[in-house]
DNA sequence: TGAAATGTTGGGGCG
DNA sequence: ACGCCCCAACATTTC
């Protein structure tokens, strides 16, 4: 009897599965597997908080699929191979991934395999279009966001609400499933060794239940007032969908089905993963764009050398509250707002003066939602240096974005609790209050909370400086 | 998906 | 009543 293997890997997810709906219309068993193949990712192996996700998902997929899920540990192709030759496959179907490196070794291996008379097939499960299928009259990639979205718009953007597929009867069976070497999860070393991750766990609910919950949740409170919601980092307006869309565990066609249904306000949000899909169609069309300035101009920016700023930055202890606030809130809980992203972000290639790779990859190892082109895009339009980049002169002035966003200090006061005690008017700057106010808020400036690390209006201008000179 | 500097306007205090 | 100044409020420009 025919079967075919699914090689999952960032779709993890029954519904909306192409890969697993053709292995289902083609043979009549089907073997799910999972490889984990670390140092196949290059230098862009995946952080701690995004391997903790990782294993529930995993775990949860396995759970969807009768526990006949098969995990294994190695070099995918040779895996691969193994498991053909173990099992009798024909075929083998997935569902693509949009890096650099997994597309060259997913070339490789599908030509691999079908040299060796294997049925190897590729589908398009994480985006709504195919990046090599969007492009502009002259027939270039995109390089500005509006045009690209009006594009995709004008196409239609694809939508679907599939029913689980009928697995009944379709999986290969429990003992054959053990004959093939199974590699039980918890030995393939995602989950911490020390328990860092209690924050993470308790704020997170990493399955596919999670992610039709949160869902749930969001079209009935968020999407209404997602337009200026958003905007309020203390709120729990946004999506917080980020994670399930980067593992799969959601689709971006389930996605758009859901807005469709869920009413007005749907058109603010379907943009924002409108930027998603911008981003994937950027790293793949400009695949060093990851390590490396699309804009060639800053290939020599004076990005300065700052390891205790870094390390400062990176723990929140810059002394400027709403920058501090959403490093805490990252590194406790694997995630940050995105307002409070470009804060940050601003602060440190502008304000700091340091590389925007050193801020991608700090977001790389510890953001539950990490993703390469999403991230990618991101800093590098804070930066400048990319596709409809921010102009150069844009800083983020955080005790105004925090007047502004966060005028009653809850964001703060949450992440920063040492600060919490201070009056609105301060909480914001408290190098800026009196003694007096300092001392009944019980803050000691340079033992309790530091000292900005730099002035906001000194490296402003030196920010504007270093950017005008850029030519 | 800015911020700050500069310009303009209009109301009110005051001699 | 009038002109002058101040300054908030808003608009425009510049970085």
């Amino acid at each position: 009897m025919s079967l075919a293997i699914v090689w999952f890997r960032r779709d993890l997810r029954l519904s909306d599965n192409p890969a697993l709906a053709d292995a289902l219309a083609r043979h009549r068993y089907v073997l799910p597997v999972y490889i984990h193949a670390p140092g196949e990712d290059g230098v862009w192996a995946a952080g701690a908080a995004s391997n903790w996700w990782l294993h529930h998902a995993l775990d949860d997929l396995s759970q969807q699929l009768d526990a006949r899920l098969l995990v294994r540990r190695g070099p995918v192709l040779d895996t691969l191979l193994a498991l053909i030759a173990d099992s009798g496959a024909e075929a083998v179907y997935w569902n693509r991934l949009y890096e650099p490196a997994a597309i060259e070794r997913d070339t490789a291996i599908k030509r691999r395999l079908r040299a060796e008379g294997i049925d190897a097939g590729s589908h398009n499960a994480a985006l709504l279009f195919e990046p090599w299928e969007v492009s502009t009259r002259q027939e270039r990639p995109y390089r500005v966001f509006t045009p690209f979205w009006k594009e995709l718009v004008a196409r239609g953007l694809p939508s679907t609400r599939q029913a689980l597929p009928q697995l009944t009867g379709r999986l290969i069976g429990a003992e054959h499933l053990r004959a093939l070497d199974p590699e039980p999860l918890d030995s393939l070393g995602l989950l911490p060794r020390i328990r860092w991750d209690d924050g993470i766990a308790g704020t997170w609910e990493p399955t596919r239940a999670g992610a039709e919950a949160r869902l749930d949740e969001f079209l009935a409170s968020g999407l209404r007032h997602y337009q200026s919601g958003r905007d309020l980092p203390a709120k729990d307006r946004v999506s917080r969908l980020s994670p399930y869309l980067h593992f799969g565990q959601l689709g971006p066609r389930e996605l758009v089905a859901a807005c469709r249904a869920g009413g007005g306000g749907a058109d603010a949000y379907l943009r924002e993963l409108g930027w998603r899909e911008f981003a994937h169609h950027l790293l793949y069309h400009f695949p060093h764009t990851s390590d490396e300035p699309l804009d060639e101009r800053f290939a020599a920016f004076p990005w300065r050398a700052g390891d205790a700023q870094l390390a400062a930055w990176q723990t929140g202890r810059t002394g400027v509250p709403l920058v501090d606030a959403g490093m805490r809130q990252l590194w406790q809980t694997g995630w940050m707002h995105n307002r409070v992203r470009m804060i940050v972000a601003s602060f440190l290639t502008k304000n700091l003066l340091l590389p925007w790779q050193a801020g991608a990859r700090w977001f790389w190892d510890t953001l539950i939602d990490a993703d390469l082109a999403n991230n990618t895009l991101g800093w590098q339009w804070t930066a400048g240096c990319g596709a409809d980049a921010a102009p150069y002169f844009r800083v983020f002035n955080p005790v105004l974005q925090g007047e502004r966003f966060d005028a009653n200090g809850d964001y703060v006061r949450r992440w920063v609790p040492e600060l919490a005690r201070l009056p609105d008017k301060w909480v914001q700057r408290p190098w800026e209050a009196s003694a007096v106010v300092l001392e009944e808020a019980g803050v000691r400036l340079g033992q309790d909370y530091p000292h900005p690390l730099v002035d906001l209006k000194a490296s402003r201008e030196r920010a504007l400086a270093a950017w005008g000179r850029v030519k």
